[in-house]
DNA sequence: TCCATCTTGTATAACGTTGGAAACAGGGGC
DNA sequence: GCCCCTGTTTCCAACGTTATACAAGATGGA
């Protein structure tokens, strides 16, 4: 039988109200009462029932965060990290996956989750940006990932320009001049990978090296196989690239494997750049140099410009906020002088 | 503003129970004063606040998945395949990660989330017998994985020792003598991994190989760099295996780079065989063999399983469900001919 | 015409909690 | 001895929903 607080005043024999101001901790409670109170509420087992008390409250304790497929690491680790961001502000998370469809983006935006959360983080792919104009749920909600939309929402995201510019960077520095970028997706602006695509552009551009639109493979997907396909289709149409700056570490891992399967050698024939620092790619048998997101800061920023919206402590404008990331280079890119002690 | 059952009512001039029949589609109603609630609610855009529903019905549509670990991709496929599952049966998903330590699996058993979820899937790794035996909390729970709780709770998970028992088998078939077992963890029977160990020794001693204990290798963790820590003391302990069985997949890969590190050769010098079936094992420079639990059906068992318990539909007793598995042979077990021809 | 029956809609009371106001002690000052 | 003040507890209402019981209106048979 479910112990409400009624049963426990009248185990105490004080007013419900009593023992609402014990389970609270309100101040002024004489020692004796709160003890009395207290020991009725072990011996029964009492727990608040937290719906009734977010009815009470107008509030849940619970975020929603909508991701394209937990079965992309990336998203995975982004996860965990947004649920220890949100424990530490009491709340708890409600876990969706979009699948990358734009019709369950707009849906979770649209409060499918109507009333029982108190805010929600998305991480869209396909949404458009009049999906998000007409919004009407009033839920607090912030975007995460590369896409940009000029709507007055919260966005966390890196500079995806300057991460793809840093790349590009250190691949130039080896040597090499015929950098491939795997995982141009369309041609409009506001599609995924088209910053880092700008970003691979831009950065041969200020080196004077020419941007070979050749090298530039389109993907299917954001998986290894769409990797592997993609950079498959690369070489078999006769490009010769000496580097690759994947889009993220899963094409980047499929790159790698259709390289092997074709007996080019990483990194002495092509070098390697992902983008996600997934563990994964400190384990292959050539471990992958890769753009490192710092994802305990995006979630940090996800959840506390939620709590920020709630409290009514943020300002009203939409902030754009960026996180710090960092290359990591592994053996997919190792110089001379790492290959030679290896 | 929010908009009740009350605006509605007062905007289509009728009473809130009537607006309430309208939403949850009760028979009795003339279709013009339905069609007059329903202008009304499309007017206001009123969406019902689930919060108080679940109070008044005593349900939330909503439960919780305990995992260890989301960065260990078996788990986040894992919970993907709970979401879809319980997608299907109208149900949301909170999903919270005890890393598997005994302290936050406790908590999550003992109902943190006291009286917001519906029911519990708990996938424990250090939770003792006794720990469960202490619940008070009366939200039905069901266990997956392979550890075994002589317990009346529901439990969710492949034959362990049968599937281990195909993975020693598929590598004796191979002619292979030394198999090490990759993935101990204490010595009490309901420890991880004893299931699968106790299937290691079993299916030796059915093929009258004597099992030699040095190749068995204990693990700290269950990620990838255990397993190459693990491999790498195996190896400079002078162990000479010629095949290893790991406990999964991430054991296996981590043990892969450690020989590649050594410079031996997979599956030539030894043969590998890992379990879960984690996309990433498709992908290595060699891909890994292993065991594939049909993790959609453990997702779609455990959320039944819960679903029966509040529908009232499941017989009381405990109920001990297990989903299938397969064997997945590829490159880091090829035979000769597979190698010939690669 | 009147009552019995059926259909449709309404009023009221919960579900368990908390905020605010009101009530009640007990103690100190006059 | 009275009053006020302070600190503590209680009472009442409300959050938004649905179940129950009931009222009102419509229909039909005698």
């Amino acid at each position: 039988m479910r112990v409400s607080l009624k049963d426990v005043a009248e185990r105490a024999g004080v007013s419900i109200k009593t023992v609402s101001n014990v389970v609270n901790n309100y101040e002024h409670i004489t020692p004796a009462t709160r003890e009395k109170v207290q020991r009725a509420i072990d011996a029964l087992g009492y727990r608040p029932n937290l719906t009734a008390r977010h009815l009470r409250k107008g509030r849940t304790g619970i975020l929603a965060l909508a991701v394209p497929e937990l079965g992309n690491p990336y998203f995975a680790e982004l996860a965990g990290a947004v649920l220890d961001a949100a424990a530490e502000h009491d709340y708890t998370v409600l876990l969706d996956h979009t699948q990358g469809r734009r019709a369950r983006e707009l849906l979770v935006t649209q409060g499918f989750r109507a009333r029982v959360i108190d805010g929600l983080i998305l991480n869209p792919l396909e949404l458009e940006a009049e999906d998000l104009a007409s919004r009407t749920d009033e839920v607090p909600l912030v975007l995460i990932g590369e896409r940009r939309y000029d709507l007055p929402y919260d966005h966390i995201a890196i500079d995806n320009i300057a991460a793809a510019r840093t790349a590009v960077r250190h691949l130039l520095d080896l040597g090499r001049r015929r950098i491939a970028f795997l995982g141009a997706r369309g041609d409009r602006p506001s599609r995924p990978a088209h910053l880092r695509l700008l970003g691979w552009q831009a950065e041969l551009a200020a080196s004077g090296v020419p941007a070979d639109e050749t090298l530039v493979a389109p993907v299917e997907g954001w998986d290894r196989a769409d990797g592997a396909a993609a950079m498959g289709a690369l070489l078999d149409a006769g490009a010769r690239p000496d580097a690759v700056f994947a889009y993220n570490d899963l094409i980047a891992i499929g790159a790698m494997r259709a390289m092997s399967e074709r007996g080019l050698r990483v990194p002495e024939d092509i070098a390697v750049v992902g983008f996600d620092d997934l563990t994964e790619g400190r384990y292959g048998a050539v471990t992958l140099s890769t753009i490192a997101p710092d994802k305990r800061a995006i979630a940090r920023l996800a959840v506390e410009s939620i709590v920020k919206r709630l409290d009514g402590t943020a300002s009203p404008a939409p902030h754009q906020l960026q996180p710090g990331f960092e290359l990591v280079v592994r053996e997919s890119t190792a110089g001379p002088a790492e290959r030679a002690s290896a």
